[in-house]
DNA sequence: ACCTGAACACCGTTCAAGT
DNA sequence: ACCTGAACACCGTTCAAGT
C-alpha cells in the first residue's frame, strides 16, 4: 500500500561466491536462486497478469517444493517489487556527458524507452506507483534529473519537472496497457455507448473508444510538457 | 483485468418503486440496496484501502448475512466498478453553454476536482484505469471533450487531447495518493538513499522524495499541457 | 423477491522437520 | 544452508434451502 523507496536488498543472500556458478547434472532443475524466481516470476506475469502470479504455481514452475520459494524472499511482495524492478532496466545512451543540444532526444529516448518497457510488461505499469523503487527505477529518475539539470532547469524547480514527467509517462502507460488488453471490449463498450444513450454525444461523435493514436499522442503530450518545463530558445 | 467500458447498470433491479422508500422500524437495519452496499464498501474502502475490502465484511458492516450480497451485485469486481463511479459525481459549473474565454477555467476547475476526489478516496485513483467507466466518469469524459470542442480543438485531435488530460490526471493523482499514505516511509526512503549509495545525487541533492508540492506542480504541468493542445491567441 | 449458512476450492504464510 | 509437506487462517463464490 505504500510507497516504499529506497533499495530492494533482502536480508538473505544476493550473491553466493563460493558456489560453483549454477552446474546442472542430468535433467534437473538448477537450484534456486533469486535470479531464476524473479525470471519466471516474470513469465508468469507476462502470461496471466497479476492475478496469474501465485506463490505455489510460481514454485511449481521452477521445479520447486511449494514453499522453498519463502527462504529466499520474505514474501509476494518482494517478489513484485524485485519483478518489476528487473524489467525496467535501462541501457541508455553513452552516459558520457550528454551535449547540450541533445538534451531532448535523450529526454524523449529515456522516457519512450521506459514506456515500452512497461507495455512489453503490461502488468508493471500499474504496479509501478505503489511498489518500492528499486535500482533500476532509481537509476532512471536519476538520469532524467541529471539531464534536464544540465539542460538548465532550476534546483528549485527539478523536482517538480521529474514528477511532472514521471507522472505522464506513468498515467499514459497505464491506460494504455489496460485499455490495450481488450480491443473487443472497448468495441464492445463503443456500441453500448451508443444504445444507451444521447447522453455522451461528443464522446460518441469522437469515438473516444476507439481508433487511437496513442503512440502519437503520447509524444504529443510530451513535447508539450517539455516545451513548458524547458523552454527552447 | 480489461477495460470494460460503457454503463455499469446490471440485471438486477437498480430501482425499485413499489416500496415504501426505506421506513425503518425499531432498531433494525434497513433492507439492503444498492445504494446502501456501495455506501458501505466506500467507506471500507476509505478505511483500509484495497485490500480492506472483503464480501464477508462489508456484509457484516451493513448487518446482513455473510452472503446476501450476492443477490445483489453478480461479484466483487461490481462492487468494485460501483464504488468508484460513485466517488466521481461531478456537479460543476452551471451546463449552460461556457462562454469562449472560460475553457480554460472550466477544465482546469473540472480536473482539479476530478483530482481532489480521487485524493479524498485514495483507492480509486489506482481503480480507475483498469474498471468500467461508469456514467459519472463518462460524465466528465463528455463534458471535458465538450469544452475542449468548443474552445476550438478540431475533432481530428480531440480524442488525443482528451487522452492526454486523462494521462495525466490519473498519473499525477495515483503517484500522490501512493506517496502520500507514507510520509514517513518516504523519509526513511531518503535516508536510505543518502545511506546507500552515491550513485544517485541528482536525485539525492533535489531530496525528490521530500518536500514537493504536488498541488502546484500539477497545475503547473495541467497549464503546459493546455498551451499545447489549445494555443493561446 | 429477498436472504441465509454450509460447503467448496482456493490462497499466502508459518512451522517443525528433514538433508 | 537449503528445501519440504502438513496445517492454519483466511478468501470469493456456489448452492440448496429458507421466508
Amino acid at each position: 500500500m505504500a510507497a516504499k523507496g529506497g533499495g530492494a536488498q533482502g536480508k538473505r543472500p544476493q550473491r553466493r561466491v563460493e558456489s560453483v556458478p549454477s552446474v546442472q547434472q542430468g535433467g534437473s532443475e538448477p537450484a534456486l536462486s533469486i535470479e531464476r524466481i524473479v525470471a519466471t516470476a516474470v513469465e508468469l506475469l507476462d502470461a496471466d497478469g497479476v492475478d496469474g502470479l501465485k506463490m505455489r504455481r510460481l514454485a511449481e514452475s521452477l521445479g520447486a517444493g511449494a514453499m522453498s520459494l519463502y527462504w529466499h524472499v520474505d514474501n509476494k511482495e518482494e517478489v513484485f517489487d524485485l519483478a518489476l524492478d528487473s524489467v525496467l532496466e535501462y541501457r541508455g545512451p553513452p552516459p558520457r556527458g550528454i551535449e547540450a543540444a541533445e538534451w531532448r532526444g535523450a529526454i524523449f529516448h529515456m522516457l519512450e524507452d521506459w514506456r515500452a518497457s512497461m507495455l512489453r510488461h503490461p502488468w508493471s505499469a500499474s504496479l509501478l506507483p505503489r511498489r518500492a523503487l528499486g535500482p533500476n527505477i532509481l537509476n532512471r529518475l536519476e538520469l532524467l534529473g541529471r539531464i534536464l539539470s544540465d539542460a538548465g532547469v532550476a534546483d528549485a524547480d527539478l523536482n517538480g519537472a521529474i514528477w511532472s514527467l514521471w507522472n505522464y509517462v506513468i498515467g499514459a502507460t497505464i491506460t494504455r496497457a489496460n485499455f490495450d488488453l481488450s480491443d473487443d471490449d472497448m468495441a464492445a463498450a463503443q456500441q453500448r455507448l451508443a444504445h444507451l444513450s444521447e447522453k455522451y454525444p461528443t464522446i460518441e461523435r469522437a469515438r473516444l473508444l476507439l481508433d487511437n493514436d496513442w503512440d502519437g499522442a503520447f509524444r504529443k503530450g510530451l513535447d508539450f510538457l517539455l516545451d513548458g518545463l524547458v523552454p527552447r530558445q
